[in-house]
DNA sequence: CGCTTTTGACCCGCGC
DNA sequence: GCGCGGGTCAAAAGCG
């Protein structure tokens, strides 16, 4: 851990660090996946299989994982000064959340099925994801102007539920949160998904994060320029969840 | 008609 | 024990 970075006893909720307001950044409970559009994997340490033009901003650090809860954070000194060294061509938007000490507590008791938390920045409350939602409650949390809404896979044998909530820092994005992994594929046709490159699921692999024409991520990241490793429609090989979202040569295991 | 959304009620864990 | 906050339930309404 860098020096600066606040102590994770601190309860605050979250970190945000944003370079040129870029679109989507992703934190996940339990593993950790970040960059923009999705494009970046940490699961298997710092910097681990990333792609060349990605190489892991300094100020990213990886705390000492407990026993289920890996946890990674950004290593600054305030949570909204953009931390020296940010590589702004190469990082265009970093936000890394950090889970609070109630959620930190749940995963160390072993409660709880694994989480996956990204953010996106997009004007659209439910993104796309390729899966069937039913919602089944909607709350007004602490805190927050915005309601988290709560919804469950209906496929009849998965149990996946799905959190969004507006970020109250910023309305402009939002804050999906997974719990646990479907059983079963996608219901929408390859041929309508855009999939996220080089995200990569070490372990639990939680849902196929699957952005549809025109609605979730936002113009930002439809107009960006297309990173090497990243294909709109790659033939699926069989091989599962992981080749939904992964190219096999980014893999390792 | 079947499925989804809405929304108030209820439950439960946690802190005081 | 009590209040608070988050998460879930379930009946009613909405929609195609």
């Amino acid at each position: 851990m860098e020096e600066g970075l606040p102590p994770l006893s601190d309860a605050s909720s979250s970190w945000k660090f944003s370079a040129d307001g870029a679109s989507v950044s992703i934190a996940s409970l339990h593993d950790l996946y970040v960059g923009e559009g999705l494009d970046w994997g940490l699961p298997g340490g710092i910097g681990d299989g990333l792609p060349p033009a990605f190489d892991l901003p300094s100020w990213v650090a990886e705390e000492p994982r407990s026993s289920d809860a890996a946890t990674v954070v950004a290593a600054s000194s305030s949570s909204d000064e953009r931390p020296g060294g940010i590589p702004s061509e190469k990082a265009k938007s970093i936000l890394v959340t950090r889970n609070t000490s109630a959620e930190r507590v749940v995963l160390q008791k072993g409660t709880r099925q694994p989480r996956f938390a990204f953010m996106t920045k997009t004007e659209i409350d439910h993104l796309e994801d390729g899966y069937r939602w039913r919602k089944y409650g909607q709350k007004v949390v602490k805190n927050s102007p915005f309601p988290r809404s709560y919804y469950r896979c209906t496929h009849s044998k998965c149990n996946v539920k799905k959190r969004v909530e507006r970020s109250s820092q910023d309305p402009s994005i939002v804050i999906t949160t997974y719990e646990g992994q479907h059983c079963h594929h996608t219901v929408s046709p390859p041929s309508q998904q855009i999939r996220l490159p080089a995200m990569r699921f070490h372990r639990n692999p939680p849902m196929i994060p699957v952005i549809h024409p025109g609605q979730a991520i936002g113009p930002r990241y439809q107009e960006r320029t297309p990173l090497p490793m990243e294909r709109t429609s790659p033939a699926p090989t069989g091989e599962g969840l992981l080749d939904d979202v992964v190219p096999s040569g980014m893999r390792r295991r």
